[in-house]
DNA sequence: GTCTATATAAGGATAGAC
DNA sequence: GTCTATCCTTATATAGAC
């Protein structure tokens, strides 16, 4: 038995939901395309998930948990150094989110432009639940950086983590100009635009 | 007869479907909800659009025509200068932008959240259509801050750009962690992000 | 845990009178 | 140019058999 092969209805209902949703938005979305494509029976959304809202929720967590574990295991490795750079710090929080966007197998290269469609809704209980959820993770991250930029007032240091969220997120979801070269493997490309955004972004820190 | 008090019905429909559309999301918002906020029959959609595709595109066109022609007309100023800085036309890219979250009389306010839908969609009919009418506004931009940077490769350039645009819609559309302080007013506070992203945008430009 | 069948609401679009 | 009325499709959700 190859475990590796058999996923429950309920992962394969994810997935599917993950998919079509790094597409056509949570509202462009209908529970019907999720159970077709996820080859289940339309009643089992609700079973298993009770809502459309929950299984949006769901498809969050299932990515969010590690990915937030991961990033914070990287900021407790970064200030373990005796002398941790801004790049780093950076690096831990960047890293783990591009290395999504690799995960072809998992399917976590779809979830990177599900964050994205997060960021532009508006809707006031999905922010609940992601702020609930992983706010701290931002706030452990803002306290690091902060300390590496401690010429900069509260206010022009959130603006600037503003702008590298940004930045991330839409350099992840792929939205811009940037095509991969042929001749670039997709490995080698997103360590490229890892390195990239840390370079930016620790300058865009360091401007006075 | 007070000339700014009379609305036809295509205007009315175009700044009730942005506000839903800033809201809501493009499949999340209803002809419905906009006829209805427009206070008109559900019919004037087809009758003055044809479809809510066109109803879409239609609220892209009536804002992209004017920011597209502030910000080249702001370029080629920037550009006539003897030396022009790279902060001029970085300025030139991103003020006429902030300047719509200022615009609460004229409702640019919604649009930008509503820029920021259209980058997290993947439809490729809308991305069609903005990249056939405003697409040269960017190549422009790309030409001339790469003019700046002489020694960064095209492709690191690129990269650069991206972040850019991903830090400026995603401020725009006040998505982040900041809040606006009551003793600090909403053109103070606008133009104060603006002045925050040109120094982070020239500084990460400037990285090695 | 999975199915069929269905309740109930809402969606986009249009025909035709005014 | 605007209205009412309606067609047809699709949506979420659930009840109840297996």
């Amino acid at each position: 038995m190859n475990a590796s092969v058999h996923f429950s209805t309920k992962e394969r209902l994810l997935t599917a939901a993950e998919d079509l949703f790094a597409q056509f938005g949570f509202a462009g979305t209908s529970l019907r395309q999720v159970t077709t494509r996820a080859d289940v029976n339309i009643a089992a959304v609700n079973y298993h998930f009770g809502s459309k809202e929950n299984l949006v929720n769901e498809v969050f967590r299932r990515r969010l948990d590690e990915l937030s574990q991961k990033r914070l295991d990287a900021l407790g490795k970064a200030q373990a150094q005796a002398d941790p750079a801004l790049e780093a710090v950076l690096a831990a929080f960047i890293e783990p989110a591009l290395a999504l966007t690799l995960d072809r197998q998992g399917g976590g290269s779809a979830f990177v432009r599900v964050l994205a469609r997060a960021y532009a809704e508006k809707n006031e209980r999905l922010r609940k639940f992601l702020s609930d959820n992983y706010g701290h993770v931002l706030r452990e991250f803002a306290k690091a950086i902060g300390a590496h930029a401690p010429d900069l007032g509260k206010e022009e240091l959130y603006w600037r983590l503003d702008f590298i969220a940004g930045a991330l997120t839409y350099a992840m979801a792929d939205f811009g100009l940037i095509k991969r070269p042929g001749n670039v493997s997709e490995k080698t490309h997103c360590q490229r635009s890892a390195q990239a955004l840390i370079r930016f972004a620790a300058a865009g820190l360091r401007a006075p």
